[in-house]
DNA sequence: TAGATTGTTAATCGATTAACAATC
DNA sequence: TAGATTGTTAATCGATTAACAATC
């Protein structure tokens, strides 16, 4: 599996969840939390709780626990969710306009501020504050804007050359709904796949065979 | 990690990606495939492949490899994908219906024969060939449809009293897109969650510390 | 037969869990 | 101080990789 930092993949896909309770906790007015507690809510064992944290640092404090505030600000800067990444998101199809309207991006570290479909016949629509532009625009709105990330809504057949354009123009972090294999092609880009297919074939497998 | 049969959720998490990558090799005319060049394509070793394989059996033959086609079969059959789960959809927002007119459920192992939406403005709106019905008809629609599965697409409040309601009319498969923690609750439930916050924030860490 | 490649056992590696001394 | 709970090291467990005999 995959490194960065050297910290491993397992741990960060957990942080999302850390924060995710956390935040829960805040919510509801809880101001410390021992491993035992957390370990709880996250379904796994204290010993894993703190050595997760104790990647990042020591936030704890011995016959206390965690101070649910302190901890939940420690994540979302780990996280790095302070940050205010500029994403374009390219297809404006079903899923495109759903993503698009749906998260809350700005607490998730990023600003979509753009939006492009390959289809004429969208051209111009509306999508939450933004408007769809034409595929071709991408290059110019690109030279007049530093863009961190592109989420892809494509299908895997215009992937591939999309993907090449935005490499080209400096893009190197991709959320990836399409099939498409963006992590082999370009070993240097982050990506994240999000395969909706895989997950509904894997809840078949498991309700088939239980 | 939970198992299924004894088979690890590591292996069963693998299957669709070997599914997906034999139909490529299928529509592109391949007869055979050898251990080596399938790890190639999954981005893992040979080793690998054939341990996962030869958890349901023996599909290959010494001096030769797999036959693409055969093995295709195995594990669609593995997977259940003949299967025609029945599936209702809960919450025709944008994302539901995103997903419901975006997946070929027929390929998925599935077939979705019902959507609901509380609010009674949508009642009435179609979406692909079904139409959106009253959440309160829930109950009369399971009575006179044998489900096995629903499919949650509504935020994170509504979900607590609309699982126990489905739990209760013996729905025990779920494709979770909130944030509720069914697996917690019904221990017996099976439950596959796409959590694209988490999956965001992720791609958030790995662009900040990389 | 010789070459290729599987199936399977053994070795390694990494992740999870347990234990406990440190300390608030 | 006594009790609680962390941080951290050591032990265990499981998953991945290597090796090789079996065999097509």
């Amino acid at each position: 599996m995959q490194k960065n930092d050297g910290i491993s993949m397992s741990v960060i896909r957990r942080l999302p969840r850390y924060y995710r309770f956390l935040c829960e906790l805040k919510e509801r007015r809880i101001e410390r939390v021992s491993s035992t507690k957390l370990a709880e809510i996250m379904n796994t064992t204290a010993s894993q709780v703190r050595q997760d944290l104790n990647c990042f640092g020591g936030f704890g404090q011995q016959g206390y626990g965690y101070s649910v505030s302190q901890l939940k600000e420690e994540i979302q800067k780990i996280l790095g969710l302070n940050n205010n990444y500029k994403a374009i998101l390219i297809g404006a199809g079903n899923f495109g306009s759903a993503i698009a309207k749906h998260l809350d991006f700005d607490k998730l570290g990023f600003e979509l501020i753009g939006c492009f479909d390959s289809d004429p016949a969208k051209k111009g629509e509306s999508l939450g504050d933004l408007t769809v532009q034409s595929d071709g625009d991408i290059e110019a709105f690109c030279s007049q804007n530093r863009i961190d990330a592109a989420f892809l809504c494509i299908p895997r057949s215009s992937a591939e050359r999309t993907v090449a354009r935005l490499y080209g123009l400096g893009i190197r972090s991709y959320w990836n709904f399409s099939h498409y294999d963006i992590a082999s092609r370009y070993p240097d880009a982050v990506v994240e796949n999000v395969h909706l297919n895989d997950n509904l074939m894997t809840l078949c497998y498991r309700m088939t065979n239980n």
